[in-house]
RNA sequence: GCCCUGGUAGCUCAGCUGGAUAGAGCGUCCCCCUCCUAAGGGGAAGGCCAGAGGUUCGAAUCCUCUUCAGGGCACCA
């Protein structure tokens, strides 16, 4: 419907144009707004207080001569000069009417778009370290990347999911002797547990699997291993054990240790996020990168194009010329690649992919890395401009008043499964959608559980059940309904509930054509909320089932449409549309 | 010190990328089921949009400074 007014307004200001009472400009941006309330129509333009100043007349003289030059069209009623100079456009009862039909003809599919032209986009999120469960602050992330990557589908980009496994460094090499530690312990070996090694419980589980599989595979002699435990420094204490394991064990007897704890908690986030509603087109590790030599490659490659020099033993790279705060370590002094280096490699390996627009959702706390990960795309050539980094706040979890801590080395963290198994797959969705993902989120357990309208979630399925719910007595009642007959009658929903509900219902190809372009899937939820109170208020103000065929008809027609499009929004949040509630 | 985010009703937050009287939920107060689910609806009260400058026809929105809060500034990932 914008469009169509936009086109109006273009035909007239070209008129004027040529007339020379306006100068001729090619970048002429038209905007169209939703009027806030019904005393200043259905939509309004600002264009004629935008283009006074240029054609040096009064806003209100302009807005009358673009008046006049306005197009005949079917679906105006009439168009008014208001305020300092506003246009404002009135549509035709049949104009709103006719969104039932398009709505109803449209099911599922009302709303899709085609702006995003099939660009090839990848969308990686999650990529949470697999050293443990996925906790709430994954969640967030989750449930965010999850809903970009719905809208982006359905405003026509060409969308592949993506979880970046950190198999490689450090961080899984301390897993690795987590489990081999707690294997030990479980066959009876005594022996000490550092207390920055991963903490929980879920480490004895891999490791009395560990055992159940290989036996004493894995056994080193005590003595020999108690001296390590000597060291003073947490962090070198852990790099004593790492490096006498993978030199005692062996490489081979090692890696199955390592792999132990990678391929369990692995599989148990897949589950996490199956049961989430959140599913992945590629799982892409970060080994892979260093094995298959894409790390090597761009390094080299770097090298060649003199981007990187040698300092202190390592390796570093001239991010500094290209925008970032320091240059950085891409080959550690001791000769092992950075996180860093095959994070380039995976850069490379998404645009070699032929990806045209590559997102990253990375946790607020990632915001420092934006600059240096730009800066190597554009020292490899990659157009650092198809790169578009998210960020979203941390989440911080409530009990009511009390705060609850997190943290994945020490084991005291609430789970994304608990979290689901205490308020549920649809309120945990909606809650991490409902905040801007700019906002730190507080989310409190308490009032994602209550069963009241203090909780937005109940609010929206309610509107939808109570939709069903009339459906399903209709043949109770004996009242016949085909949609096809029903929707000749649309022309009689010309009561201001219905008015108002039809008008909302037209807004939501917009919002998510928005909601998509800005990553802002909040937009979609608060919109479902507006639909759903329209919704309430027609209903506690109108009755549907009524005698009159041809009213009944036609608000029943209205109240499917409601409901598609409560179903289309929620089914892209990833939150269920209950028949009955 | 530098870099990100935020500061809007008593509380939790929206505000459609610069527009017309600043919105919603909760909380408070009043009203509405002989009627399709009251997990609902209607109404009232409640605001110097953190503060100060600036940009212009017009600012909660853009720019600068100040201030408060959260986060980040590794040869960790």
């Amino acid at each position: 419907m914008k469009k169509q007014i936009q086109e109006l307004l273009l035909q007239s200001l070209a008129i004027l144009e040529s007339k020379e009472i306006i100068p001729a400009s090619n970048d002429l941006v038209i905007k169209i707004e939703n009027s806030r309330g019904s005393e200043h129509g259905d939509f309004a333009s600002n264009i004629a207080m935008t283009l006074a100043k240029t054609a040096k007349t009064n806003p209100r003289q302009l807005a009358q001569n673009i008046i006049d030059q306005l197009p005949e069209s079917d679906v105006l009623e009439r168009v008014e000069i208001a305020g300092p100079g506003f246009i404002n456009f009135y549509l035709k009862q049949n104009a709103h009417q006719a969104t039932v039909v398009e709505i109803l003809k449209n099911g599922h599919q009302y709303g899709n778009s085609k702006v995003g032209a099939n660009t090839p986009t990848l969308i990686e999120f999650v990529s949470a370290n697999p050293t443990g469960p996925l906790h709430i602050g994954h969640g967030r992330g989750a449930a965010y990347g999850a809903a970009v990557a719905s809208l982006l589908k359905k405003t026509g980009f060409d969308v592949s999911c993506e979880y970046y496994i950190n198999d490689a460094g450090r961080q899984m090499d301390i897993l690795a002797i987590s489990v081999w530690l707690r294997y030990l312990q479980h066959i009876g070996t005594e022996i000490p547990f550092p207390e920055n090694a991963y903490q929980g419980d879920y480490i004895i589980d891999i490791a009395i699997k560990l055992h159940e599989e290989h036996t004493d595979k894995f056994v080193l002699p005590t003595d020999s291993i108690m001296p390590l435990f000597e060291e003073e420094e947490p962090e070198l204490k852990i790099d004593g054990l790492i490096k006498y394991c993978i030199d005692n064990l062996g490489e081979k007897n090692y890696r199955m240790v390592f792999d132990a704890g990678l391929d369990s908690i692995l599989v148990t986030i897949k589950n996490d996020l199956v049961d989430f509603g959140v599913e992945f087109n590629h799982w892409f590790s970060e080994r892979s990168l260093v094995e298959d030599n894409t790390v090597n490659q761009c390094i080299a490659k770097l090298i060649e194009n003199d981007w990187v020099y040698e300092k202190d033993g390592a390796q570093w790279f001239r991010s500094c010329k290209l925008g970032d705060e320091k240059d950085r370590v891409l080959i550690r002094e001791n000769g092992q690649a950075t996180y860093f280096a095959s994070d380039i490699a995976y850069h490379l390996s998404k645009v070699e992919r032929g990806f045209e627009k590559i997102i990253d959702v990375w946790g607020a706390d990632h915001h420092g890395y934006i600059a240096r990960v730009k800066a190597a795309m554009e020292a490899l050539e990659l157009s650092p401009e198809k790169l578009e980094i998210l960020l979203v706040q941390f989440a911080t979890l409530y009990r009511g008043k009390e705060k609850l801590q997190m943290s994945t080395r020490s084991g005291e963290f609430i789970t994304l499964k608990q979290l689901q198994g205490e308020v549920g797959k649809d309120a945990a969705r909606f809650f991490y959608i409902m905040r801007k993902s700019e906002q730190h989120l507080d989310f409190d357990l308490e009032l994602a559980k209550s069963e009241s309208n203090d909780n937005p979630v109940y609010y929206i399925q309610y509107a939808h059940a109570r939709i069903c719910s009339v459906f399903r007595q209709l043949p109770e009642k004996g009242i016949n309904y085909q949609q096809a007959e029903a929707l000749k009658n649309v022309s009689s929903l010309n009561e201001p509930h219905e008015i108002k509900l039809l008008a909302t219902l037209a807004r939501y190809p917009d919002v998510i054509e928005n909601a998509a372009i800005t990553y802002e899937p909040h937009q979609l939820a608060y919109y479902l909320k507006d639909l759903a109170n329209d919704f309430h208020t027609y209903y506690n103000a109108n009755q549907f089932i009524v005698d009159d065929n041809v009213i009944r008809n036609a608000r029943l027609t209205l109240i499917e449409a409601t409901k598609q499009v409560i179903q289309n929004g929620l089914s892209l949040l990833g939150v269920n549309a209950p028949e009955v509630m």
